[in-house]
DNA sequence: ATTGTATTACGAATTTAATCGTAAACATGA
DNA sequence: TCATGTTTACGATTAAATTCGTAATACAAT
């Protein structure tokens, strides 16, 4: 089987390929610009953090130009299942509806969400 | 206002928070043994994290007897939920039906617990 | 060419989390 | 009392994540 190396992406880690799925693609100014609207960061720290992100195959990147270009090389689905269904596990016993009653009872979720759940159970609910 | 300062538990710290808040309180030995169920773990070790959370005060304990018993003193929804939402917004843009969806459709969730989120909308829906 | 600016590379320092060895305190039972 | 086992306390070590200073490199504008 290939890729059984399973990388947990850090904390810090997330924050920047979020930025990188939602893009396509950027560079570390961008990456960093986009962070920084959010929470304190030194550019040169985003840069290392994006470096180790490379060695560790959680992107690539491309080289040509002096600036270099980042590219996600992790599925955004894969990545957050794999996050979400941890949590479900250490979190919830196991019970993805314990966590949604959470996420949805907490929040002060909109009709239209309801509506998207409502309508991804029927699809569930067919296919069985 | 009281209470603002948040302590964010660390992944070995929500674990022993499980077995706490499962058991209502416990001594380091029974958490120790729920723990080692699922992982490997030195005695000293769960000890210590218990004695560190017993620092930041996410637990209380009864020293009356040579044995500890350790009590949750951090709220399991509030909890949950202060994780929940944190990686909503910081892997799911802040859509809570984002992250059901990837729960749900990534995982083989029973039709039971498929009910039960049914219901759950149910309710939410009546309310608003 | 020279200067100024932006970028990468490198490595060190700091911080936080986790692990564990060892000793002291205490209780129990022989 | 003495030996044994359990528990806590303490501190050191390791490991992982994060932060950042500094230097080298490239590029552009003058």
């Amino acid at each position: 089987m290939r890729n059984t190396k399973v990388i947990k992406p850090t904390e810090s880690e997330l924050e920047i390929l979020t930025v990188l799925w939602a893009n396509g693609e950027a560079t570390v100014r961008t990456v960093h610009e986009e962070l920084t609207k959010t929470k304190e960061a030194g550019y040169t720290t985003t840069l290392k953090l994006m470096q180790i992100m490379h060695e560790k195959g959680l992107v690539t990147r491309n080289t040509e130009s002096k600036t270099h270009i980042y590219i996600p090389a992790v599925d955004k689905q894969k990545t957050q299942l794999q996050i979400v269904n941890k949590m479900i596990s250490s979190l919830f016993a196991g019970s993805p509806a314990d966590m949604v009653m959470q996420a949805l009872g907490g929040n002060n979720t909109t009709a239209a969400e309801l509506k998207k759940i409502e309508d991804l159970i029927k699809t569930l609910k067919a296919k069985k």
